[in-house]
DNA sequence: ATTGTCTATGATAGCGCTAACAGAATTATC
DNA sequence: GATAATTCTGTTAGCGCTATCATAGACAAT
């Protein structure tokens, strides 16, 4: 271990390290990249020489003058869902088994700003790009269809892909979950989700339940919608006003597991029966809902796996190789307690 | 609006829209970075080619040309733990208001992907770093203080910065805590926490933990680490193991709220009085808490103003402006209704 | 020796932009 | 009307790397 070098007042370049080891710029980078044929003797000289003077190589100048970039951008509506982190951790995990890096942005779930966002990413000349959903400005898919990269839209899959897509079918995960729950008899369904007109897999999944319903006949008997604030303490709040309302209700559909927590938790904090008063059910399958005293019905979104598909479709295309065009992944329906009425 | 071009098969350059304009390609890159004086109607037939093309200008050319890189790199343990989320979004936050872009890493908590994560992003030449934590491998250490841009270290404040830091002291929050529960008249306390020997800021709470109620005479009566699994689970279990072996606890002290709240629950569906027979007290301050049947004493560990003070002062610094070198926040104890015994 | 086949290294020419300066066009000043 | 000041636009020369081709040397086959 030698001791770190005085902090260089120019940044070091490649022509430093090819002077302190005697041997040309283009060597040196032959080594650095452990590419082409380098005699031992001169590899040694050069990796030693690059870490005696704490060389950084600098990506930039490598990238414009290969074109070649090894970042993948990765475009998520926000953080605070634990679904994107989620998401984020999967394409990281496959990604990081290649030489391909991640770059993240977030959109707060508005079309200009995902449109200004992709704009910056692109202008980055990634080697690929992930996106959520299949809403986008005219322009932001103009983009993408311009930029001769792969493009792997993901969670959703109900409407038209640029290239490639990854998800689940939104609409019918609210389809079966409306099935499930008219075959366990229930029919005074109340619904709550966000009040968000731009969360467009949260509006997918309410028309597929609504639509579902309306095949049976049945209409959905009351709702409410919230916005912004602890999901877990909205559901409580939703759930409370719902029932004073409408104490006809047999079952609650939450648009999410947060604040279906927070329904359940104020139903079995009020004596309410579960499922046999109210039955209840969320989506997305968070792993939260295990610790809770009762498991909750819900509907695993297959976050882990969607964002597994698209790194790989993303390394793969990135490699030359092919890579499916699309990927249906079905979610599951998990009972829990809540659904079925013993 | 006009169509989209026809996707191009050689991408586009500055020349192409200087072409399709009739002016020079300085001046195109004069107009497209609002840089400098251009005559209206330039301006005009500028932005109108640009727009038509569909050109997304080339950073990479552009950061090497001008030495100047908009990427602030943002390294982290973990996106699993919302905390860490919940700092990528306020960071986001401010610096969506300047020209400066996150780039995020993760490093699993190990030292050598944070190393190899740095050098990696090091290699982009970003014009800030802000890093979770004051441990790094002595490698990393050194090409941050090589780096010459502005090093944020956030979370923890207790140890030698290299730069900037910005954070709570673990080790006095966990004092805090212990004294706290002192205080409140408890004396037969357990812990429970992570089984994470590279999670420094557990360890430095638990450490200051020990050590205040050390002075007051007391030992930890009884203790129980988890590692992986969902920790609301994990946080049912341990209490469960924990107050079977050791029945005469009378308070619990948890290093996350995830697994406290994990016991809370556990503790209510029980029927174990809470806080006259056992107290309780995790930590962070969590949203998830609010929604919890009894609200969970705990200590807001100021993640969004670390996120933002953060990013401050990696704005400032890029703007050639002084920025505070050390920024403490004090965590605030949240009494809840588990702690203090009526 | 002659030619060919490797392996190892170097020289050259950009990649697509922007900084810095130069110059043309326009307007102001006396 | 001449000069200076003020727009505006263009020219040149890199930024720090890598692709590509050239070449020198080592060795083998003929």
């Amino acid at each position: 271990m030698s001791s770190p070098s005085t902090p260089p007042k120019r940044p070091l370049t490649l022509r430093d390290v090819s002077e302190a080891s005697g041997v040309s710029e283009m060597t040196v980078s032959r080594v650095l990249r452990n590419r082409g044929d380098v005699s031992d003797a001169t590899r040694l000289k050069v990796t030693e020489a690059a870490k005696r003077l704490g060389y950084v190589p600098n990506k930039i100048a490598g990238a414009l003058a290969s074109q070649r970039v090894n970042l993948v951008a990765v475009i998520i509506p926000s953080l605070s869902n634990m679904v994107f982190p989620e998401v984020l951790t999967s394409i990281n995990e496959v990604l990081d088994e290649t030489p391909l890096q991640p770059v993240f942005g977030v959109t707060n779930y508005l079309p200009e700003k995902e449109e200004s966002v992709l704009f910056e990413m692109l202008s980055w000349r990634p080697s690929g790009v992930i996106i959520a959903g299949l809403e986008h400005t005219d322009a932001a898919r103009a983009m993408m269809r311009n930029a001769d990269v792969p493009i792997v839209e993901i969670m959703d899959l109900d409407g038209d892909p640029i290239d490639a897509i990854v998800g689940v079918s939104q609409r019918r995960a609210g389809r079966e979950m409306a099935e499930a729950i008219i075959k366990a008899g229930y029919r005074n369904i109340g619904f709550m989700g966000t009040n968000m007109p731009l969360d467009h897999r949260a509006r997918k999944r309410f028309e597929g339940f609504s639509e579902a319903l309306a095949d049976a006949g049945i209409e959905i008997a009351d709702q409410e919608f919230y916005s912004g604030g602890s999901a877990l303490v909205k559901g409580r709040e939703m759930t409370e006003a719902i029932l004073k309302r409408s104490p006809g209700l047999d079952f609650l559909y939450y648009s999410n597991d947060m604040i279906g927590a927070g329904g359940l938790l104020y139903c079995l904090a009020n004596g309410i029966d579960v499922p046999g008063q109210v039955g209840l059910a969320g989506f997305n399958g968070v792993e939260l809902l295990n610790g809770l005293p009762k498991q909750l019905a819900t509907m695993d979104a297959e976050r882990h796996k969607i964002g597994r598909a698209a790194a790989e479709i993303i390394a793969a295309r990135s490699r030359g190789e092919d890579a499916p065009q699309r990927v249906e992944l079905m979610p599951k329906l998990q009972f829990g307690d809540t659904l079925i009425r013993s």
